[in-house]
DNA sequence: CTTTCTAATCAATTAACTTTGATCTGTTTG
DNA sequence: CAAACAGATCAAAGTTAATTGATTAGAAAG
């Protein structure tokens, strides 16, 4: 069982924004920080950091706080349940055999 | 290239909801139509109806008219697809072996 | 051809989420 | 310790999405 269907929800909103995919996106290529993210998002650190919030509290980025700067970065083994979740939907409505349906 | 982000968000929204969660999870055991997912999920018609067309708009569900009736199936590929992509973004941020990456 | 049934649509309300600018906290530097 | 910096938080405003009840359209049955 991968994931139950409220956690699925709270995670498939945290991602359901363009922001917050160009913040998971920028995340999947390492952690950053939240200066960083502003400068290459080009966002107001007021909106960032609304949207980080919104993220970190899904549990789909952590913070590491270092200095008077915080890093962020992806916690992969929610996407991944997330996305395993989405995998077995779709198997049960086919049985398209190269979909790992409900395996492993 | 399993998904374009843009797409990705279109999906994702329209999956964050509980109710539309619980279509998803209905139609997963099969095709229903609509008056059988208002018994089922305890919805008023014309609320189960919105939420029909926002995921049907997102290519999620698909319509089949037969008689009066308007039976609704998910759409796998996209669900798959969509599990792809989080499933490549959860690999970018771990080497988890398992996670099958970016390949096939 | 009128009634009934299924389901979509619409307008109005309500609710939820985002954005913005300002302020506040903690950290480093001079 | 004062100034500068990184970020979080907050309240007000703006925007978008969801709910509700009523109406409408098409199909089947009487």
């Amino acid at each position: 069982m991968p994931l139950a269907a409220g956690q699925a929800r709270q995670l498939l909103k945290a991602l359901a924004d363009p922001i917050r995919i160009q913040v998971v996106e920028a995340l999947g290529g390492g952690e950053r920080c939240v200066c960083e993210l502003t400068a290459e998002l080009g966002l107001a650190q007021s909106k960032l950091s609304f949207h980080l919030k919104v993220m970190k509290e899904a549990g789909l980025i952590e913070a590491r706080e270092e200095g008077r700067w915080t890093y962020y970065h992806l916690q992969p083994e929610l996407l991944g349940q997330l996305g395993a979740w989405l995998a077995s939907l779709a198997c049960q409505a086919s049985r398209i055999p190269a979909l790992t349906c409900g395996s492993s």
